[in-house]
DNA sequence: ACCTGAACACCGTTCAAGT
DNA sequence: ACCTGAACACCGTTCAAGT
């Protein structure tokens, strides 16, 4: 039976977690499939799409978010940054994607912005539209960032070139600092 | 005369800032250069070495920081922030530069660790340490990860994909947050 | 010491031709 | 409709051999 372009990605993603995002080739996946390099070309337009949809599925369905607002943000946060974790080199095939695949916005239901559901969230608790785009990239992109370069020291770690003892993880701290700053703008801007 | 590893860095700048980072090869490098691809060897460890090399170069020395340390922070950001949009990509070639030289800490002075100097300044303004490192972390993660989708938007925008029409900048608004959320940090810990 | 020539082991992508 | 074979135009890196 025919290839798909779910049996690709899913192919693609093995291959991400097993030799990380370098060894991510056409046609290293095209021979994990036992067909030519040129057959993936039928199914999925090029390898930049390829790695738009890897980061589509890492990134996952927004989980539904509970409580204050304040704990709803530190959820999003952490899930995000768990999902980026489950995967080798997830951080970083996923910020590059986010902003590969950026026309970020409203119209264009399709594109790569997990940072959405989270802006609906903040004008639900009372932020002025503007402002939440604003804090939900915050969120977003230090997320991104720390989790990216937590990760590839991680990598470093395993590969025994140690550099300095545990790096203590600051996610948290960064994290509650942003949402102390959030405070302002819905106190603020509500009625 | 002799090549240097100044030069073939110089170079590799020009490259970058007319054809973009997925152009930036070793080869093109030498081409540029009027030497075979073998030679840049001579002077760089490897590809990885050299695009660190170029991110240290974008990145600069830490400007000398004055004002209270609100200013101070705005200062240092919005500062990396354009030197970054002077090279084309330069916000993504600098993100993974600093991911890759990662073992970021105390006793390797030679690590491409921009948030160092925004560090110290943090722990001058009566912030412990740990806060410090995780304030400057998010400072510099949140600049790195708006930055280069800021300017991958606008590379898209002058080939024509304009997507969603002027997406306004709220870089200055995300800063504004985190300074904010810095504040409690300062006073919580200050006698 | 510094560089060339030539090779090795790869890439992404296209496209006629087959089935 | 879907895939193969084969090509095109590239990569990063190594290393004997030259000067």
């Amino acid at each position: 039976m025919p290839l798909t372009a779910d049996e690709i990605e899913r192919s693609a993603l093995e291959i991400l977690d097993r030799y990380g995002l370098g060894d991510l080739s056409m046609r290293r996946i095209a021979t994990g499939l036992g067909v030519a390099p040129g057959a993936l070309y039928w199914h999925v337009a090029n390898k930049q799409q390829l790695l738009i949809g890897l980061a589509r599925r890492i990134v996952g369905d927004p989980e539904p978010l509970d409580g204050p607002w304040q704990s709803a943000v530190g959820q999003w946060a952490r899930s995000l940054r768990s999902r980026l974790l489950e995967h080798r080199d997830g951080a970083e095939l996923v910020a590059s994607a986010v902003a590969l695949a950026d026309p970020v916005d409203a119209d264009h239901p399709d594109a790569l912005a997990p940072a959405a559901s989270l802006g609906r969230l903040l004008v639900a608790a009372g932020m002025s539209a503007g402002d939440a785009v604003a804090a939900a990239d915050t969120v977003l992109h230090f997320t991104l960032g720390q989790t990216m370069a937590w990760q590839s020291r991680a990598q470093f770690r395993e590969l025994g070139i140690t550099g300095p003892g545990a790096v203590s993880d600051s996610f948290d701290l960064g994290l509650e600092l942003i949402i102390d700053g959030m405070q302002n703008r819905v106190s603020t801007t509500q009625r």
